[in-house]
DNA sequence: GGGGGGCGTCAAGACTCCGTTAGGACTGGC
DNA sequence: GCCAGTCCTAACGGAGTCTTGACGCCCCCC
């Protein structure tokens, strides 16, 4: 569960933040001086924090270094004052956004989530290796490894290998394959792809004269499959 | 140098961010319409986009779709609409930031660099340090290692290994290296990375006519391997 | 059972690409 | 204005890659 950091001298504010925050499911912590600020921050370890920049102890960018010291939580400044120079010192020393009150809970909700989705880690995307009993590709790396050890492949080798592997399980035409690799003038040079689809069978297959992964569909094309 | 990709369909608006952003040594692109938006976008790699909603082809929400489909980068809005609704779709849609014209330049400026600041990879003491069985690279520092003393590089002998070490276990395209080292104006310039590369495996490989770390993959691009 | 098209295999020449070297142009510091 | 360091550029030999043609096999169709 996402948890958050509450940071406000006044309790009307906190109280109505918390309602609405713990009504959205996120867990809660408040803390109405800058020095709990920082004790709290440190033992629950927030993943974002609202943070009210007049506070009764510390100023409030000094909360800001504080915390900067040693972690790059998101810090949302809760502020009464529209001074431009305020945002600027506030933002400078470290915090990632500043809403001046009052605002629209909606309005805040919505930076809250944005501050959030921007300070997890690149998650997806990454699926770019493909793996079967013998080999791995790794498409992002340009790199196919076989028990252990990495194969070199020529460019024209590589360059056949990924339109085959993106089209896993797909029968690929010889004329698609041919355009993609060796370009339109080329289509009909099916030579070409004997010679290079053996070359990859010998890297790649356990037994090259019995593909199991490149196979061959008589005068239609090939398909990897994994 | 910071890249900034400003959107808008206003030219006034665009003069003035423009000429703002250059006085402060900012390298600026400007789009009036969403289509060339994501078109520069793509091209230049920005490494901040400010974003106009009220766009003349395009909606502005789905420009940030558009962007958020390949890339992470910081996307700020800046739209003359307060509503809250507003606000909650842009941000959802995966824009970083909302500012409402008109807005105070010191202030667009301070979100700018939070957000540019947000979007640096964690440089302190996670992994900024590469460590070989010969030599090691700290990239905050900016220091190369061997043997236990410093050795000495040259600003470009630098940038090509900084690509090459963020890019550990990848191949690095010769053109993605030019472009990133040289400029997109040398992409064809095989000439210097043979020339570079000869120089930083004198430098850093224990026997530079067999090097184990920076890996040539002909007709590719270059490798490093830790 | 014979013929033919499609496929796998092999080898050799042409070609591209890479490592290396060296010299001249350029820049910044003294 | 000189000097050291750095960058750009061109050229060459060698290694690896691509292209190309030829040959034999298998399977399908006649």
């Amino acid at each position: 569960m996402t948890r958050v950091l509450v940071v406000d001298d006044e309790p009307q504010i906190v109280r109505a933040l918390v309602i609405n925050l713990k009504a959205r499911k996120y867990e809660v912590d408040a803390a109405h001086d800058g020095a709990s600020a920082l004790e709290l921050a440190a033992a629950r370890h927030p993943d974002v924090v609202l943070l009210d920049l007049g506070l009764p102890d510390l100023d409030g960018v000094e909360v800001i270094r504080g915390l900067r010291g040693w972690t790059r939580v998101p810090i949302i400044v809760l502020s009464a004052r529209h001074s431009s120079d305020e945002k600027v010192e506030a933002l400078d020393a470290g915090a990632d956004d500043y809403v001046t009150k009052p605002f629209g809970m909606d309005e805040l909700l919505a930076r809250m989530r944005a501050a959030i989705r921007r300070a997890e880690p690149v998650a997806g995307e990454d699926e770019s290796t493909v793996v079967t009993e013998g080999f791995t590709v790794d498409l992002a790396a340009k790199k196919v490894n076989r028990d252990g050890t990495d194969i070199r492949l020529t460019p024209t080798e590589w360059h056949l290998l990924e339109v085959l592997v993106r089209n896993a399980g797909r029968l690929v035409s010889q004329t698609q394959l041919l355009q993609e690799v060796w370009g339109p003038a080329y289509r009909t040079e099916t030579n070409y792809l004997r010679v290079y689809l053996a070359q990859l069978r010998r890297k790649l297959e356990a037994d090259p004269s019995h593909p199991r992964h490149f196979i061959t569909e008589p005068g239609m094309g090939y398909r990897f499959e994994p």
